[in-house]
DNA sequence: GAGACGTGGAG
DNA sequence: TCTCCAAGTCT
């Protein structure tokens, strides 16, 4: 006997229609949702739903036109250099995303489009279960259930399901999965999917759901129970550790500053940054942070204040030190990853930790 | 499976 | 100020 034996598929914890109709009369209107009775591009929907991975509808609004006005289609998004698709997505987060997105585009490129089903969304780079579930159904009518956070909400609440997650997670999609046994659910994917994620985002909130209105009200294990403001359980987070770093604004005479492109992988991973120190736990001294200057022999001051940014993982708090390229210094080759760029165009290509920094220069 | 990986808004 | 969390993925 398996030590936790998945659930197999079931009779749907509760039946699409009311749902569906709820969504009729109720779905929201948003700028990266094809409108009522409208086919959705495939390459729309892949990146919205990549824009809204962890990431808010009120945040991916304004973003989504931007990138769609720049990179139209997955075309000219496979023909565009990384570091414009890494500057394009400057500022919305998790920049993996992006890189992911642009390889996944060459692919679909070459392929000549995507393909249609789940399991071969699932193979391409950034797209996992959720994501391809999403595109399946909204963009291909598949018959899936993509389960992100509003649909382990619903669900969990629907079942009264006390395990935490993340641990809940398997036996939350074999439920979410079990939507699918109903034929009315079976015949709109795309609606369904969008259903569940307007019912979690508007009435089956995190806090103070609103039961009263709920489509599934006499479905609800959790409301019967009086339990609904307590699921999903979650396990307890981790603590923030506080780390510290010094940076190094280097302006020229023409008013542009010294960037650096950081590693492909890893924290901000191909995003510019301005020259500092390593991040640590312990404080830097200044006589330990100059030999990290990106050139040696300036006069370097301390500007006022400190920079603060909260990562996922740690807090970050960060000194900047300034100087300035006498106008007469020889144009020596910048140092490999470095570039010189004009204030605003550096303030735009940089994350929002970096844009902190500088606004300590103003 | 647990940790890495950003950011901004809400309560 | 501080915690939670938002259409997750990768290792």
């Amino acid at each position: 006997m398996p030590a936790s034996p998945a659930p197999a598929a079931s009779a749907p914890l509760a039946p699409a229609a009311p749902l569906l109709a709820w969504y009729d009369r109720h779905r929201r209107l948003l700028p990266f949702r094809a409108p009522e009775g409208g086919r959705p591009e495939p390459y729309q929907v892949w990146l919205s739903e990549v824009m809204l991975q962890q990431t808010t509808v009120a945040a991916v609004g304004p973003r989504f036109a931007r990138f769609l006005a720049r990179f139209p289609d997955v075309e000219a998004l496979a023909a565009a250099p990384e570091a414009a698709v890494m500057e394009e997505w400057a500022g919305l987060g998790y920049y993996a995303r992006a890189r992911n997105l642009h390889a996944c585009a060459r692919i679909v490129a070459a392929r000549g489009g995507f393909p249609g089903e789940a399991a071969a969304l699932r193979k391409l780079p950034g797209i996992g279960a959720y994501t391809a579930a999403a595109i399946a159904a909204i963009a291909f009518d598949q018959p899936v259930v993509p389960v992100d956070g509003n649909v382990e909400r619903v669900v969990a609440r629907l079942a009264a399901e006390a395990t935490p997650l993340p641990a809940a997670k398997p036996r939350l999609v074999a439920l979410a999965e079990g939507f699918m046994a109903d034929a009315a659910a079976r015949a709109r994917p795309g609606d369904f999917a969008q259903a569940l994620f307007d019912l979690g985002a508007t009435l089956c909130t995190p806090r103070s759901p609103v039961c009263a209105l709920c489509p599934w009200r006499g479905a609800c294990a959790a409301q019967r129970q009086g339990v609904q403001e307590t699921l999903p359980r979650k396990a307890p987070k981790r603590a923030r550790p506080l780390r510290h770093g010094v940076h190094f604004l280097l302006a020229d005479a023409a008013g542009r500053v010294l960037l650096r492109r950081r590693p492909p992988r890893g924290l901000l991973g191909g995003m510019l940054e301005i020259p500092g120190t390593p991040w640590r736990e312990a404080t830097w001294e200044a006589a330990e942070a100059l030999p990290f200057a990106p050139l040696p022999g300036l006069a370097w001051r301390r500007l006022p204040g400190l920079a603060r940014h909260g990562f996922t993982h740690f807090e970050l708090e960060m000194a900047l030190l300034a100087a300035t390229l006498p106008p007469a210094a020889a144009p020596a080759p910048l140092p490999e990853g470095m570039e010189m760029r004009p204030l605003a165009e550096a303030e735009a290509a940089l994350p929002t930790a970096m844009r902190r920094l500088l606004a300590l220069a103003r």
